[in-house]
DNA sequence: TTTTATACCTACCAAGTGGTAAGGGTTGTG
DNA sequence: CACAACCCTTACCACTTGGTAGGTATAAAA
């Protein structure tokens, strides 16, 4: 009962949640722990530490965003229409995963040797930035800017989307939650209009 | 000797620092004091709680905004050229207050309630993005879009450009800071064609 | 001089933090 | 049955946090 990897992932979800709404130093074990229904001691069997179980929650959502960029790159070839899908899938990914925004805006704003960060330990979402970036210096528009050019258009897009639904809760305590809530559901429509004007003619 | 005013701003100015650096919640009194040569108790004495400190920070830095803000509107009636404009001071003010981004972002993303925002305290920052969505909805192109969507847009213009200036140092780490550096300063460019690629024809 | 206000200090505190130590309960396995 | 592995517990610890109490030094105002 109750197998392993079953338990782990209802724990990674409750900590992400955590992580997103508090950010890394906010969160607390035992805050974590209470929720669950255990002690933050089970928390600490599973993961070793905080940092650690901060460095779960990013390794689930480097692969989320892995796959579902290797998705929208399947089946053409044109990079502005791989970006294209790739951030139309990210808006309607935030969606459904109302933590995941604000967990990348907090990796990419984090000072690093922080939180989980290590100098040895992987840069966290590096291997979904990458391949982004990368995507980005593929499109005709941006081809001759070179990498930082690239770099700058890719974070400014990743921006773009990503604030929408980190501020989520913000913004409907703020401007009501209808208006919120109606502009979630043109999420998918702006980012696919945002990527065609950005890197479109 | 040390006027009230001048030490008072001084202590603003190193709490911003720290507060975008490390979140609300990372931030101690005692880390800020220490970087002043003063201890905690000096700083608690100016304002009352660190609650009312980052209140204080924010408050100093929706001044800023909203005299970038006005600035920007001066001259003309046209509400794109008055977004272009602004977006463009912000993102050369983010060149020299590197502080103000992280800000910005970290006020739009904390759950309200946590930090210095209680039920009758005024939201920070929203003196600011109210006339920034009006300005937004009245952009030809978004008029006939209603609130909801105006909302949206702002947001994601607001995310693209704050995100590039908050996330510079984690960035710097990612992909070396030449790259990051050569990118920041084609952020004004960035903004204006960005304005222009979202809010023009 | 006395009073008042400002700016800052030392000393202290209750609460909460991440983390360790050690053990109990359950499960499968030899 | 014995044994080990795993999951989770209670108990505890050192440390940091925001905040209070009370005192000192300076300087301006009465």
């Amino acid at each position: 009962m109750t197998p392993i990897h079953q338990t782990r992932n209802e724990l990674l979800i409750v900590a992400k949640r955590h992580f997103a709404a508090r950010g890394y130093q906010g969160t607390s074990l035992a805050g974590v722990a209470a929720e669950l229904g255990v002690t933050k001691q089970a928390l600490l069997h599973h993961f070793k530490s905080k940092p650690l179980l901060y460095g779960a929650c990013l390794d689930q959502l480097n692969q989320d965003l892995l796959h579902l960029l290797f998705t929208a790159m399947e089946g053409t070839e044109e990079a502005e229409l791989q970006l294209e899908r790739c951030l139309v899938a990210l808006s309607e990914f935030y969606l459904q995963d109302s933590a995941a925004a604000a967990l990348v805006i907090g990796a990419l704003i984090d000072a690093p040797g922080q939180a989980a960060l290590s100098a040895a330990d992987v840069l966290p979402l590096q291997d979904f930035l990458e391949p982004l970036v990368a995507l980005v210096q593929a499109v005709p528009r941006w081809r001759g800017g070179g990498f930082a050019e690239a770099l700058a258009v890719a974070v400014e897009l990743l921006g773009a989307i990503c604030l929408q639904s980190a501020a989520r809760s913000n913004l409907s305590i703020r401007f009501g939650e209808t208006s919120v809530e109606q502009g979630r559901h043109l999420a998918a429509r702006h980012a696919r209009d945002l990527v065609k004007d950005r890197l479109g003619g």
